[in-house]
DNA sequence: CAATAAGCGAGACGGTACGTCTAGTCTTATA
DNA sequence: TATAAGACTAGACGTACCGTCTCGCTTATTG
């Protein structure tokens, strides 16, 4: 492996290098703990290097985690809540189940439960896909977003750090059906009749 | 402290001395790392004494959780499906929420994403009342039994490991109003159908 | 290599096995520097059990050239200044060129220039022969056996640390005979004749 | 501070800075070890300045000390050996006890020890010296004029490196005494006559 | 006078060693 | 004979320092 130097510049391509390390360690440690010497040998790169840029290996490892997650999903349904909510549902799980995903994913929520900075960045980066839903809620009219949106992150998370659950496509389905049942109730007048019965 | 000796008979005493000790320091680790060291002596224990009982320090971690969670929660509503709901999310809510009991379930999540044993754990102690959850939706006759539950505790460990929002009693209350929307859906003509379908 | 473990008591094979590492590694570096990583692999010892003994790298390394000074020499002339002295100095010269006694004495000598500690150790272990060619003198009615003992020992060092010059037999005789000069001249009357000079 | 460019052509104030900075940096250390970038930042260079121009940080060091060594003492005695003498030492004595001389020959010597540069310079800077008295002795007809130069360079480094006594001139001058003691013997017949009692 | 060449301050970099910390094992001495 | 005490091996952590490298600037020399 070469790489240029670039002087008293921050060198970017070394900077990828141990991102790229550290999300194949994470991804496939082998067995062997992730150390900071086995990134640095990896990524062929000094400790030191790492450390001049990072305050410690987890913080490290969430900024490896985090490039993972900028890749983008777009996800567009047909218009109608259910069909936009299995859209986006099913981009969500199957993104969740990509290669190495669940490591990443439970590795990061994890760290988040010691480390103050990986809270924040774990926040950070759930929070965009977060917003994204309930924007699309909140355009088809849905009561209580914010709580829906916590219903289908919640079933993703639940499964990937409690239950150990797969996130298949069906189930993906079936929660947009169940959290289309949720909403339709408010606006119509059958929301109505039916506050009303359990007032 | 002081602790009589037992003699060759393993000391009860000592093995609650080091769980206690476990407890509290995950509940509080004042900013150190909970280590093995300091249990021992907090308990007023040599390490031997861990180590003959639990074969890691994650164990003695889990097993001081596993202490704590033991303490069952009855929870009775009113024979509706929205009060039973609303008493058993208000209860479960509260109960993560007693002091400590961020600290602990999270920690017990985070170990559980490196070590198969707390895996192990971690299951079993959520799956007591996930089945109590599942038995009174089913004794309602709810279609879609398994998704709630994950629906219902996604919310809570959602809120516990990723956003760290409070699990108040007043989202317990809107959440089991949501769900029973939900489930309220289900006798109508086109539920009927589909519930034929999959018997 | 096997070691009986010693419980709570410190392990003295095993600080017995560091010193004898680090020595060897002093004696023959083997183009490395001495490192405690390789004296702790050498000695089959973790790097704490050094640390728990010693404060410092340099620490360990005085103990074990300590270690090696504490091979007593006995050197008995016949009675005469010379013949005693040239006993002595024989012996002294021929104990410094022992094999790695060259690379052992010269290491000190340099830690003694930087760390306090070295400087202590240096004295102590120095001070023995110094002594005994001091009472050596004495006996022989030597008039300024304080300079005399530094004028043959700087030969050593001087020779040792500065020119590298061989510390052979013959030098020691030599420097035996030269210094016989200086003391024998001190009863007669050119020696007052020339104190008288002086004053 | 600041410091003229002098672009394509070498910088001598810069060097000038370095060696200033390097020697002051030896003669007090200030607790801290003698660091290249602790240089280059005092001398207000940038480090492959000093890369540029020396091979490594000894190398900086002794040239730093060499510089210093340069200032010549000329010491004229009476035409006496025990004159000659007596000024050569005193003079010598008094050179290395000038402010920071100890420091700085004891942290060459140190040096000499590992790095064969060092050891190559040292050499250099003492045999200037050296060959001073040995040329004193034989003008004088001293028949082991270089071991008497060992005995007292001998005593001088001993001082310095290992006893840490100082080097005052009271010393040098019974040093002196003692040396003449020796060498007065060889040419005269006493001398002869007192071989003859020897044997 | 433009182009080029080299020295310079700055500081990131690869590498190596240091000294600290923790997990889990082992033995002694105590009660 | 179970326990507390604590030494032990193993190995990761984060720091310090060395010597190399490139950038962007400045000045002297060359064409």
């Amino acid at each position: 492996m070469h790489r240029e130097h670039t002087g008293r510049r921050r060198n970017d391509a070394a900077r990828q290098d141990i991102l790229d390390a550290a999300a194949a360690l994470i991804a496939d440690p082998g067995g062997q703990p992730v150390t900071v010497d086995a990134i640095a040998a990896r990524a062929g790169v000094g400790k030191q290097t790492i450390y001049r840029w990072w305050p410690s290996k987890y913080a490290v490892m969430l900024d490896a985690l985090l490039e993972r997650a900028r890749v983008d999903v777009v996800d567009e349904g047909d218009g109608t809540l259910l069909g936009d909510l299995t859209a986006f549902l099913v981009s969500s799980f199957a993104g969740a189940e990509r290669p190495g995903g669940r490591a990443f994913l439970s590795t990061v929520a994890a760290l988040a439960q010691t480390d103050p900075a990986a809270r924040d960045l774990l926040q950070q980066f759930t929070s965009r896909r977060r917003e994204a839903l309930r924007t699309l809620l909140q355009r088809h009219g849905v009561a209580e977003p914010d709580l829906m949106v916590e219903q289908a992150y919640g079933v993703l998370w639940y499964r990937l750090l409690v239950s150990g659950t797969p996130l298949d496509r069906d189930s993906a389905e079936r929660l947009a059906a169940l959290l289309t049942l949720q909403a339709d109730r408010r606006p119509s007048t059958v929301d109505q009749f039916d506050e009303g019965a359990r007032n």
